[in-house]
DNA sequence: TAGCGTTATGTCTGAATGGATATAGCGAAA
DNA sequence: TTTCGCTATATCCATTCAGACATAACGCTA
């Protein structure tokens, strides 16, 4: 029924994979469905393109928004309502940076040393 | 009523901390909750007691650490049920060195230079 | 053999979460 | 001035998740 198998049936095609959350107290600044969604945004210039790209209903790609817009020291997400197209929404010169700097992290991560040991530590897969 | 302050409150006291997933498929393999469980079952050598410091029932942390070991190539909590003291668990060698290597990789993150500048850009904190 | 504390596991229920839906407001462009 | 699509936000509901509770099994110890 459904076509993503998972650990337990020691699916040989599954990978070791890190990811990365920014704690701000006690909600998340960035993580990667936010990096996801920004990535979106800056795409197609729009909160409900990104959402509907991603999967995700419009009410929750706007909490997203909100969620990271007020970590920040100022929005990493400038909106628009009214005007061509109804408005739209981008990412502010912070949120470019804000991107990059969470994409780093998460590349540096996939590639260090304990990774791969732990990678080769992990039930029986094909790599 | 909640003593703990967060970050729409803009208390100066919080800082932005990054937080390590170890995804394998569609469950998590280890975290910062896994990994202080599995201190925990080391330091007292059973998952009750385990669980009781960490204010979570038996229950969740039993399904936490199955959920371990069940990822791993081995099991990294060996338990015994019956016996003295009703039983007991512990830590297996490959359980204490992939609890090494997942505090290397936050510490690793933690001190990383994008996690410097990232919290120079989150909301106005003291430090 | 009875008792003890732990592992192991199922069931139920309240809370949190996310989706669906509805609606208001906005401002450029036609 | 009407239209359009998007932002902004509230309400309702289904589903998921975690905690509470219950209970069985186990094997050393007394």
């Amino acid at each position: 029924m459904n076509k993503d198998l998972h650990a337990t049936e020691a699916n040989p095609n599954i990978s070791l994979k890190p990811r990365v959350r920014l704690q701000l107290g006690d909600e998340v600044a960035l993580g990667p469905g936010k990096a996801e969604l920004l990535m979106l945004i800056e795409e197609t210039g729009s909160i409900s393109a990104a959402a509907r790209r991603m999967g995700m209903s419009y009410r929750r790609a706007w909490l997203l928004v909100e969620t990271m817009n007020r970590c920040f020291a100022s929005p990493l997400v400038e909106t628009a309502q009214g005007g061509k197209g109804g408005g739209g929404a981008g990412v502010s010169e912070l949120g470019r940076r804000v991107l990059v700097l969470y994409q780093q992290m998460e590349a540096n991560l996939a590639l260090c040393d304990e990774m791969a040991e732990l990678s080769d530590l992990v039930v029986r897969n094909a790599s």
